[in-house]
RNA sequence: GGGCGGCUAGCUCAGUUGGUUAGAGCAACUGGUUUACACCCAGUAGGUCACAGGUUCGAGUCCUGUGUCGCCCACCA
């Protein structure tokens, strides 16, 4: 085998070996019934999405839990795709086309999705040419998206049935209304900012008793043309008596009812609530109560309509201000004052929204009882666990979804309505995939469906629901319910919820109900694993505007796509936000140049063995050291605890636990302690490395998929033509199986403990007697009751690099210090002794401190509450400590005063 | 207004059902290149576990309250 660079070069092997995985379909769907499956499907990103800092934690966790199931002997599937993104892609070909001087309406719905789809196909998709690089696993050759022609038709298949199941409805209700992006958005889509306003306290003049006036508290004065009446609570006293009379709406001059409503707050303002049935939900539902008119006085972009009078055609905005105005110089403001509330923004479009009656389909929520049950129940985990409560409660209080769109982007809802008839009856409806036959006597709905109604589809959308014959192709029934699915918890309602709602109607037979047998079938996935958001080391948000994000393709070529992998495991907190420093991914691409050069070390030795197999390697062994038990068992204990936390989820403590192990036990501990044998060429303590190498490296491949593939090779453990990530990674019981006839005892776990803790005692022995060069200096011990000398092998002295290591019987008058093995004294003799003050500082302080432990323990033990009502193990363990502090303590008097 | 989460070393975080002396990485400081690695090795220092009560033989851990930062939900205009 040719030797190593000194230096880890991500860039070199990682293009290398992505073509090489790729030409060998390494990532392609298998439906293999003598494996279990495993499954996980992509959160669709954006069509003309690029990579951010988010998809980077997103898509390093899913290639992990893909991977890290091939190695467990799963045929594992992870399906890519994209989402088409409605609002955003339609704002953005808008204005690509506003810059060539092209006006949508001028151009007509048909061109217009011409054009997007040209510009989709221009630049989507660039964001999965951005995760190649990062190593994911995807099945590429079946991309998905959501405006395929066959998972379109899935999307319309699932509203003409929810349509016929009695689920979908239009209806005129009150809609979140975008007056920038013109559409009606869900309730999820809005965002509540809290905004600082201005109260506007208003006189209106009893028409029954002119001179007098009620005065009403509002914070839209522009809405004042479109009030119908003016409500108080029935028992506010105040009011009562005004209650049936009229007064005169301001500006326009009409004269309105004065009401009394229960939904009306005494304490709030004057107590007396101007009504305006067409700007405001409680107004609405107040106005239908007692019959009202409702007037609209906004147009869809947000200016004044006609009932504006003089303001029609001036933004609501400024019209707020300019009624204020005008009704100050009339004499009908009482006053203004400033107000903090919270006011509902659009997401996209990042203005207020606008709640407006308007016509719009609506989805009741089918199954939502079962979609309670199916995470309540466990049926469905959530990682972390609290996020169950946040879901439940969402489901607890749902409300009907809108569901249309005023969009030309997007699934056209499939609703003909006759021509020339009354749409508002739904005898002239057709509702069907492939519409009426006779086209030409029906118009079709304009209007679009919400991205997310086709994105809630995505679970068995992606294997060609409803087509039974794609659906068994593609691996449906083989996949479904998938396994995990990583995501965000800002989309629990938007997407997690839905798609387990959706999944629960549509897979399987139609049944109003379903039992919880035949709910474990109908799930989409059994585990969601919700990741936390990344933010910048201040722990702000990374945005475009704050300019504090990094550029994902520039960390993978500064720290190589596994040293960013694994360095932003190790920095993401189970559950928690991630805060994101440069410097904190440097101990990835540091990790990967360790792991590289405990490869390195061990090619520096030629073995002529084969080394493809692990049984075979394991047979080759003839007799073990203490030291090379350990560390066998050592590593199966790190492979259980791997297991562990990634069942998990907890990655971060996944990690740690491979990187401790390889880093603190093997290389800082174990290939120290075996140099000497292993540069003499001594087979045993090859194949030991090589075991250990070879597990090191399958355990880290999920993590670390590059580096691994190379070294799997460079060290001679692949077998021809294969690749690393196909080899079955052997669990904790396995090793310990294979390892059986090797006769592992567990004590060498503690001898090797103890030689370390004699090895560091020593160390500091020798770092406080500095004035003794290292390599003329001789340790004696004195060995501890009942120990042994097998306890030492040469192996020791080179470790510690000192001259000599004598034993002695008696206690000595030397610089010492104390370790389980015994009493360890370094040899001063022919020296002077500088130092002398400082060591007998250092023991003081040390018997200080051990006088301190002495006597807590004491206390305890002298205390009849204690020794009565402590379990006994507890008990004597504090006896044995104190037993053990005194033993060390006396030991350390003596030394001292021998100084 | 309701709910959730965080608060442990200078920084970022671990800390199982309460039980021996509260840990790790990074940063700091000290020393070190003997042929795996200076993207390294050895070591040192650093903590009133946000605060106040309570339960207990024993509390970072359980209970109550407070503070603080951050999220989510909610129709007081």
């Amino acid at each position: 085998m040719n030797e190593l660079a000194k230096t880890f070069s991500p860039r070199e092997v990682e293009d290398k070996w992505y073509e090489a995985w790729l030409s060998n379909n390494c990532f392609d769907r298998v439906i293999d019934p003598s494996k279990p499956s495993f499954c996980i499907l992509i959160p669709p990103p954006n069509v003309t999405g690029v990579l951010h800092m988010g998809h980077l934690l997103n898509n390093t966790l899913q290639d992990l839990l893909i991977r890290y199931a091939r190695h467990s002997g799963k045929s594992a599937l992870w399906v890519p795709g994209t989402d088409h993104a409605g609002i955003s892609m339609q704002v953005r070909v808008e204005k690509e086309l506003a810059k060539k001087g092209i006006d949508k309406k001028d151009i007509g719905r048909e061109k217009f999705l011409k054009q997007a789809s040209l510009w989709r196909d221009e630049h989507g998709g660039i964001i999965f040419k951005q995760l190649q690089k990062l190593g994911v696993s995807c099945d590429w050759k079946n991309m998905k998206h959501t405006l395929d022609t066959d998972y379109s038709r899935g999307v319309l298949t699932a509203f003409v049935e929810l349509y016929k199941r009695g689920y979908i409805y239009r209806g005129r209700r009150m809609v979140n209304w975008c007056p920038v992006s013109l559409t009606a958005l869900s309730d999820e889509e809005v965002k509540m900012m809290p905004q600082t306003s201005k109260l506007y306290y208003v006189k209106y003049e009893l028409v029954e008793r002119p001179g007098e006036h009620i005065t009403v508290a509002t914070t839209r004065p522009e809405t004042i043309p479109g009030d119908v009446a003016v409500a108080v609570n029935p028992n506010d006293e105040r009011y009562k008596d005004l209650v049936g009379l009229h007064c005169m709406r301001p500006l326009s001059k009409v004269s309105i009812p004065i009401i009394s409503d229960e939904a009306v707050v005494k304490d709030f303002g004057t107590g007396a609530l101007k009504i305006t049935p067409a700007h405001d939900q409680v107004d609405f539902e107040i106005g239908q109560k007692h019959n009202l008119e409702i007037i609209d006085v906004l147009n869809p972009n947000g200016t004044l309509n006609e009932h504006g009078g003089e303001w029609c055609g001036m933004d609501r905005f400024d019209a707020r201000i300019a009624i204020g105005k005008r009704l100050k110089k009339i004499g009908l403001l009482v006053k203004e004052e400033e107000y903090e509330n919270n006011v509902g923004f659009s997401e996209r479009g990042n203005v207020p929204i606008e709640p407006k009656l308007s016509e719009q389909w609506f989805l009741r929520y089918p199954k939502v009882k079962e979609a309670k049950a199916v995470v309540s129940e466990g049926l469905i985990k959530f990682y972390p666990e609290r996020w169950t409560k946040i879901y439940l409660h969402w489901l607890d209080n749902i409300q009907d979804w809108c569901i249309s769109r005023q969009l030309w982007w997007g699934h056209r809802i499939p609703v003909w309505y006759r021509k020339n008839s009354d749409r508002s009856d739904s005898k002239n409806w057709h509702v069907s995939v492939d519409g009426p036959v006779d086209k030409e006597n029906w118009s079709q709905d304009e209007d679009v469906l919400d991205t997310w109604f086709s994105s809630w589809l995505w679970p068995f959308g992606v294997f060609g629901w409803p087509d039974r014959n794609k659906m068994a192709e593609s691996g449906f029934d083989y996949f479904f319910p998938t396994d995990d699915l990583v995501t965000g918890p800002d989309i629990i309602f938007f997407w997690v919820a839905r798609m387990i709602i959706a999944s629960l109607e549509f897979i399987g037979d139609e049944k109003a109900s379903l039992t919880l047998e035949e709910m474990k079938n109908r799930i989409p996935f059994q585990s969601v694993c919700f990741t936390g958001i990344i933010r910048d080391s201040l722990g702000r948000k990374m945005s475009k505007s704050l300019g504090n994000s990094p550029e994902p393709l520039d960390l993978i070529e500064k720290y190589g796509a596994d040293g960013l992998r694994i360095g932003l495991l190790l920095i993401a907190p189970y559950g928690q936000d991630v805060l994101f420093d440069e410097e904190r991914i440097v101990q990835g691409r540091n990790f990967c140049n360790k792991l590289w050069n405990g490869a390195r070390f061990r090619l520096m030795q030629q073995s002529n063995y084969d080394k493809t197999d692990l049984p075979g390697l394991i047979g080759k062994v003839d007799r073990l050291e203490s030291d090379d038990q350990a560390i066998l068992l050592q590593l199966v204990k790190c492979k259980q605890d791997l297991d562990t936390y990634m069942a998990k989820y907890e990655i971060t403590s996944a990690v740690q636990c491979i990187y401790n192990f390889f880093w603190n036990s093997y290389c800082d501990w174990y290939v120290e302690i075996s140099k000497h044998r292993v540069q003499r060429g001594e087979r045993n303590a090859l194949i030991v490395h090589d075991i250990v190498m070879r597990q090191v490296l399958l355990m880290l491949n999920p993590f670390i998929p590059f580096i691994t593939e190379e070294l799997w090779h460079a060290c001679g453990y692949a077998k021809e033509n294969s690749f690393i990530q196909y080899e079955y990674c052997e669990r904790a019981s396995d090793l310990m199986l294979l390892f059986e006839p090797l006769k592992l005892e567990e004590k060498s776990l503690l001898e090797a403990k103890q030689r370390r803790d004699f090895v560091n005692a020593c160390r500091l022995l020798l770092s406080q007697n500095k004035h003794i060069p290292s390599k003329s200096a001789k340790i004696i011990v004195k060995l501890r009751d009942g120990n042994s000398k097998k306890l030492f092998s040469e192996s020791l002295g080179n470790v510690l690099n000192i001259n000599a290591m004598e034993f002695s019987d008696r206690e000595l008058s030397l610089p010492a210090t104390i370790s389980d093995i015994g009493t360890i004294y370094i040899d001063t003799s022919g020296t002077s002794i500088a130092s002398l003050q400082t060591r007998r500082d250092k023991i003081l302080r040390e018997i200080g401190e051990l006088n301190k432990l002495i006597a807590i323990n004491e206390g305890k033990l002298n205390s009849a509450d204690f020794t009565k009502k402590a379990p006994k193990n507890v008990i004597d363990g504090a006896r044995r400590l104190l037993e053990n502090n005194i033993e060390k303590r006396d030991a350390l008097e003596k030394i001292l005063a021998s100084l």
